[in-house]
DNA sequence: TTGGCGACTGAATGGCGATTCAGCCGCTTA
DNA sequence: TAAGCGGCTGAATCGCCATTCAGTCGCCAA
């Protein structure tokens, strides 16, 4: 029986490629992946590939699109019902540190292989990692309307700095040859309370409990 | 009259390629930068660079471990004599954004490029990376030592972060069109700031003044 | 004056792998 | 049954550079 719905099939293909993309640019690195690898491990012919990309940087581009979106949408999800700027701190540490460690080889694609090449950090604007980005600031700014974060500190700097030590560790984390040698979830503990601890700005409102951060050791 | 000092003729020769090299590679990528490219530039044949270096990876491993170096001896001398740990934090966020600020070309090379392959970063033990940040983890571990930081910390997880906001920001200015949108110094203070306070285990000795960050857009 | 040497040159080589495209296959429709 | 078509194939092409190496140049020592 053929494929009832063609749109579905194509659908299918293209996401087949794009898996086997992650896996093979994750284990090679972009440069030393060749379309015969994905197309090998996606069982489709190389010239297959052609069909539903530009290019080998079209791969690369649309894994950073489509991945990007799903992680944005998953952030905004956990951020849900909650109110407090610093519990909300400590999700977002701890959400970005979860989807690294479910999904090792698409973390290791974006932290190492999208840094690769003026073409994807210079001409090519990640509007989307700005989106993900932005939800942060936004975290900050209502946390400095609502008076428990320092209004000095600039939100965008607080930004880069959060994303920058989230990025940094993760790294670390898919670079250990033991993967098991330190828990993401402690250290995002970790991260999340110093950030909180060097935002706080005054006394919290009465109502908005102090929410003390959990360090690592203390139980 | 010919060179006084054949080694000293061939150590320039060998630096002319490597300034050339940093040039081209900030301008292009690594992968986009020919070797002719650099030949041009440094004033010499393509094949005199072959014998200076083993190959075009080599060069940018060259570049990596001859600036490390001096990084990691500049970074010792900013630090002597400060005692304050929380003082050492923000010298060193200035010193690293100042070296960044005084070598823009050096600075993009190695943020983007030598995060380019599983060569420099999976193969490749950046073991001069690790000599900077232990820099910043000893700082940790002697705050901690003196009871003006958490112990509950750990060092290398802060290293991390730190360094991953510092990098981060760099990052961004690099990437930046406007160079002159943000400071780097101001931004230095701000990261040290919050991360020392973050970090902070008791009431700060009377005499280190609590020095309010300034932010971006504050004059 | 000649021979030899080291530093340097840059055109030619060679390999690699992204991209192309002529054609195949299986299904649907007339 | 035949013609048409979309999706797919994968071997051949082709451009691009890193690397090589035969040869040049200037200098010195004999």
């Amino acid at each position: 029986m053929p494929p009832v719905d063609p749109a579905r099939e194509r659908t299918d293909k293209h996401d087949l490629i794009l898996d086997a993309a992650i896996d093979v640019f994750a284990e090679k690195g972009f440069h030393h992946a060749r379309i015969s690898d994905i197309a090998r491990r996606a069982g489709v012919a190389d010239g297959t590939i052609y069909l539903y990309f530009r290019n080998k940087d079209d791969v690369l581009l649309t894994i950073f699109e489509e991945k990007m979106g799903i992680l944005i949408a998953g952030v905004r999800v956990a951020l849900e019902g909650i109110t407090d700027p610093m519990q909300k701190v400590r999700v977002f540490a701890r959400y970005h540190f979860r989807q690294v460690e479910d999904h090792r080889a698409l973390a290791e694609v974006l932290q190492i292989e999208l840094r690769l090449s003026n073409k994807f950090l210079k001409e090519y604007r990640p509007e989307k990692l700005w989106e993900y980005l932005g939800v942060f600031a936004t975290i900050v700014r209502e946390g400095q309307e609502g008076g428990v974060i320092r209004p000095d500190l600039d939100p965008f700097v607080l930004m880069w700095a959060f994303f920058g030590a989230l990025d940094e560790i993760a790294m670390q984390w898919v670079l250990a040859k033991r993967r098991d040698k330190f828990s993401l979830e402690a250290t995002a503990d970790t991260v999340a309370d110093v950030f909180i601890r060097g935002m706080a700005g005054m006394e919290p409102t009465a109502g908005s409990e102090p929410s003390r951060p959990r360090t690592v050791e203390e139980t």
